[in-house]
DNA sequence: TGTCAGCTTCAACTTACCTCA
DNA sequence: CTTGAGGTAAGTTGAAGCTGA
């Protein structure tokens, strides 16, 4: 996605529709080779491992990587707006040097650790992921650009991250973090609306499914059907101009004004204001009309 | 012009660390 | 003090776009 122009750009209202924003970096290597495929990590990483055979989550490392200032590192690498993905301290855990020794990447960081702690590493060295931990000021910061824009690009990370003192790297992964959250979020709420939208048609259903049955039962009775209380409005939907039985029975009015709305049902709902107009009709207006002897049998 | 390799970022998923109840 | 859950920084992977040979 070296251009991408899409994506959730929810920001942080969560609102369902927001739209994304992007921009797009790129971002090359200064010092440091950077491994920014997984063949190429293989291959640049196997020196890394080789010279530092860190079995995992050696507290020792631990010790040696708490020795460094992960905020006070932006000098090490990424100085003309290096970024990469196996470029941050995390990078040296020893779980992924099991898995994908690194190369001469870092080596800045893999001096100021041993400079941070000789004894330390004297005991295997092993190095752990070192968990940052942003200050609330860095978080900030981090927020309000989110706000302004989901996505960096080069330059945005790269003044962003000097701002912060960190590295473009860091910046980078809180931003790829934070749009995750934001999608997260944003799904359990599509979820949840979702999941009560269900509901309530399932509830019209259910009573939609009765009011059948009851129609049904009436059908079958024709005393009951005359002694029934006559409809005395029709309401007109402004938008479709459809006509909705009213007052037949409420769940009857629902089922007519459902059955007779746009399939989307958005017409009726939301466009414009929905003036319902009482149309007053005798009680049999339900009855088939055309059928019905009109004004050839009405008196002038 | 089409193809390919290399590079980069991204989303999605995972891992590991840290905090707190 | 221990432990489990939740939050989050960072790692991994695969896809896709861009660029230069």
């Amino acid at each position: 996605m070296g251009e991408k122009d899409d994506g959730l750009g929810l920001g942080l209202s969560l609102s369902l529709g927001c739209k994304p924003n992007e921009n797009e970096s790129s971002l090359r290597l200064n010092l440091m080779e950077k491994p920014s495929q997984p063949m190429q990590n293989h291959q640049h990483r196997t020196s890394w491992n080789e010279i530092f055979q860190f079995p995992d989550r050696n507290p020792d490392a631990r010790s040696c990587l708490r020795g460094i200032d992960v905020n006070q590192t932006a000098e090490f690498e990424e100085e003309n707006g290096v970024s990469s993905p196996n470029s941050t301290v995390s990078s040296l855990s020893g779980k992924r040097s099991e898995r994908e020794p690194i190369g001469d990447e870092n080596e800045a960081e893999r001096t100021s650790c041993s400079h941070g702690s000789d004894d330390e590493d004297g005991n295997g060295g092993d190095l752990s992921r070192k968990k940052l931990r942003l200050t609330k000021e860095q978080s900030l910061l981090l927020e309000d650009t989110f706000k302004e824009h989901n996505t960096l690009n080069p330059r945005q990370k790269q003044a962003l991250a000097k701002q912060l003192n960190l590295r473009p790297r860091q910046v980078e992964v809180w931003f790829q973090n934070r749009r995750a959250r934001t999608k997260l979020k944003q799904t359990e709420v599509d979820c949840e609306l979702l999941k009560r939208c269900c509901e309530k048609l399932t509830e019209d259903n259910r009573r939609l499914q009765k009011e059948v049955q009851e129609l049904r039962a009436l059908k079958l009775s024709p005393q009951l059907y005359m002694q029934m209380s006559p409809p005395t409005t029709l309401t007109m939907c402004p938008s479709c101009e459809r006509v909705a039985v009213s007052s037949l029975s409420s769940s009857a009015a629902a089922a007519a004004a459902s059955s007779t709305a746009p399939a989307n049902g958005q017409t009726c709902q939301s466009g414009a204001p929905n003036v319902q107009r009482p149309i007053p009709i005798s009680p049999w207006a339900t009855l088939p009309i055309q059928r019905r002897p009109l004004d050839a049998s009405a008196p002038k």
